[in-house]
DNA sequence: TTTCTAACA
DNA sequence: TGTTAGAA
């Protein structure tokens, strides 16, 4: 892990900074955090810290829920990434390009936004 | 003052 | 999701 992305790791914001750099409310990014979208850290005093990727984390569920997916759906978009980062690392096969990885949130994405026909043949085969 | 949890005239 | 009460 380079220096860089130890940074925007790092859990240093507070709640207040969190909402004034996605727009949300304290509630929304609580309830996030709370359904595991989010991995925060805490203080000593229980409060809640956020990293540049945790920022980057929720203004993404943002988006998949202003598109019409609900909490379930996307934690099952966030699973699918792990079950592939799981395989990747056990087995050191071959890079999976942000192009294929985009293939695969696609029918996520696709079904959550009501756009997948289950007996639509345009859909029937490739992804998965 | 800021954030947390829990709950709903 | 909003909002509020009461505590830390």
């Amino acid at each position: 892990m380079g220096e860089k992305e130890l940074r925007r790791s790092m859990a240093v914001l507070p709640m207040g900074t969190v909402m004034k750099l996605t727009s949300l409310t304290a509630r929304q990014i609580r309830y996030y955090d709370d359904c595991g979208l989010v991995k925060s850290k805490r203080t000593e005093s229980n409060r809640r810290l956020y990293s540049l990727n945790n920022i980057d984390r929720i203004l993404e569920v943002k988006d998949y829920l202003d598109e019409g997916m609900n909490i379930e759906q996307v934690k099952r978009v966030y699973e699918k990434q792990r079950r592939r980062l799981a395989s990747k690392n056990s087995n050191q096969r071959q890079t999976v390009s942000d192009k294929r990885v985009r293939e695969y949130l696609r029918d996520d994405i696709m079904k959550a936004g009501g756009f997948y026909v289950d007996n639509d043949p345009q859909f029937k085969q490739g992804y998965l």
